[in-house]
DNA sequence: CTACTGATAAACACTT
DNA sequence: TAAGTGTTTATCAGTA
């Protein structure tokens, strides 16, 4: 829900994590251990992709603040993407 | 009853 | 170094 409420449907997993406690409070004061399961999920089913920033098209000329950019983005591929 | 699915916990490597 | 991130295995409850 949180990367597909997203415009560009691709989210870092720390955002996912902001969207859940502000959308369903319950997670604000859960116990620990739902952003481990968050992970799990992500990295277990084909219905989730990590993808690299583009760092290309940021800038050619190589600004500075690279730390400043967060380069790692989960999203959902079309469904014809996903192999059994 | 068995197989599958999703949730939770945890060990671990790697990155920032 | 500590915290965050991602992968993986194990266990369990509920469901098809």
């Amino acid at each position: 829900m949180a990367i597909e409420d997203c415009p560009t449907k691709r989210l870092p997993v720390k955002d996912i994590y902001n969207w859940m406690v502000a959308h369903f409070p319950y997670f604000a004061n859960a116990p620990t251990g739902w952003k481990n399961s968050v992970r799990h999920n992500l990295s277990l089913n084909k219905c989730f992709k990590k993808v690299d920033k583009d760092k290309g098209s940021v800038s050619k000329k190589n600004l500075p603040h690279p730390l400043a950019l967060i380069d790692r983005f989960w999203y959902r591929p079309h469904l014809s993407l996903i192999d059994s």
